[in-house]
DNA sequence: TGAGATTTGGGTAATTCGGGGC
DNA sequence: CTTGTCCGAATTACCCAAATCT
């Protein structure tokens, strides 16, 4: 399997070929948190955390958003 | 009306006399959204992301296609 | 020629979406 | 003000086997 290169029009890198970062499904963010999948939604709404859209509207959460929140 | 571009082996295909460059394959796609393999195909056939077959049958994804869609 | 990983397609269960109201 | 829940519609994940790639 070929690495993970996604380059800007600048030619940087928003994802180099050494990082493979691990997004997470609203249901996993919320069984971290004890919390309704639909509260994680609304946290990325109301601007609380941010998140990455599916081309078809889905969201999904960065592992290094999500963690320093569960540390505190 | 998106240009004919012939894929080689490697992944990689022809821009000009001296460019080439590489296509992300289903799977990195797919760990670049947090989804399953098939969904991005599915995004594909769907219309949502635009795509190139090799020869025998495979899909690829060009990375000036993805990019602009992983913004949070 | 072979082994292991990846991709593809179909079918079905689970998840996620947004709106609305409590 | 925040959260959990109900609803229908849309989207995705997991199962399998066969084909392709490394």
């Amino acid at each position: 399997m070929s690495p993970i290169r996604v380059v800007n029009p600048d030619g940087t890198f928003i994802i180099g070929p050494e990082t493979t970062e691990r997004l997470l499904t609203p249901g996993e963010v919320a069984r971290l948190f004890g919390v309704d999948p639909k509260t994680v939604n609304r946290w990325a709404l109301t601007g609380r955390i941010p998140s990455v859209r599916t081309p078809s509207g889905q969201r999904r959460y960065r592992e290094t958003d999500i963690a320093p929140l569960l540390t505190t």
